[in-house]
DNA sequence: ATCAAAATTGTATCATTGTCGCATTGTATT
DNA sequence: AATACAATGCGACAATGATACAATTTTGAT
């Protein structure tokens, strides 16, 4: 089973069960999740994120709805051989405005401005290589 | 949960809820709250002291917005973790670094290079304001 | 190989918790 | 007295949790 490195955040006013639909859609659209994969079951990734299973199966139905997964009772549940195509680069896009939003948003709990926050990310990016994943800390 | 010993004065003039975060506050401060630990209920606190949960609710989100405590709709309402003011700012850079770490990489997979990304995250900063996560999909 | 019991998985229902909009009350200002 | 406004109460609602259930797979005895 995937280990889903997930992170949620509790304080943001988000409820769980669209901040879980967001991330799968963007590790979908990433390529950290591929067709056929199967996803953790609602009761392990509840208990990998401290979260009631309840939660996790109304993301999962969430998911199953918009056709970007395959619940089954008794089985599991499966990221869909078929992600609709054209909602593909749909998902892509929305993915990468996420993924800014959610920098924004951390960054702007950290205190840091939009403004400050793109002279930093210039200044890192400058150095920056495919590799570099070192999360030392 | 905790028993929460509080005694409000109904006569003094003073607001019942301003009175309840002031409480709590000097609980925290005197260590009768350890972060973590949960508040009781919105409705079981009320129930307490004879006071309408909204009340409770009120002082509770008051505390929330200074970011003393946590409240999560569903789940209950917790005292935040709050690291020393020293470490904080080596906490915050290195949160911060990792952050940007995290958007480039994930931003790469999704076959963005560092410059667009810079673009779009100008872009993006421009119409940015602190509640937007929209989530609207 | 077969079949039944047990374990595992998602589902359904209801309880619990905080949130929101509006009504009510009380107090001060005019 | 009339009005305005803050504090509190009321009722409906959304998110999450707890528990029991149904479908499927796995296991083990025969």
């Amino acid at each position: 089973m995937l280990p889903m490195n997930l992170e949620l955040d509790f304080r943001s006013g988000i409820p769980i069960y669209i901040q879980l639909v967001e991330r799968i859609k963007e590790m979908l659209a990433a390529g950290k999740l591929k067709p056929g994969d199967q996803l953790p079951t609602v009761r392990a990734l509840a208990l990998d994120l401290r979260v009631n299973f309840n939660t996790v199966a109304r993301a999962y139905r969430l998911l199953d709805e918009s056709g970007v997964i395959s619940t089954q009772q008794g089985r599991g549940t499966y990221i869909l051989e078929m992600p609709p195509p054209e909602v593909t680069e749909n998902i892509r896009q929305k993915a990468l405005e996420a993924l800014t939003q959610r920098y924004l948003t951390d960054a702007a709990r950290l205190g840091v401005s939009p403004e400050d926050l793109t002279k930093i990310l210039q200044d890192q990016a400058a150095d920056w290589q495919p590799g570099i994943d070192d999360n030392s800390n």
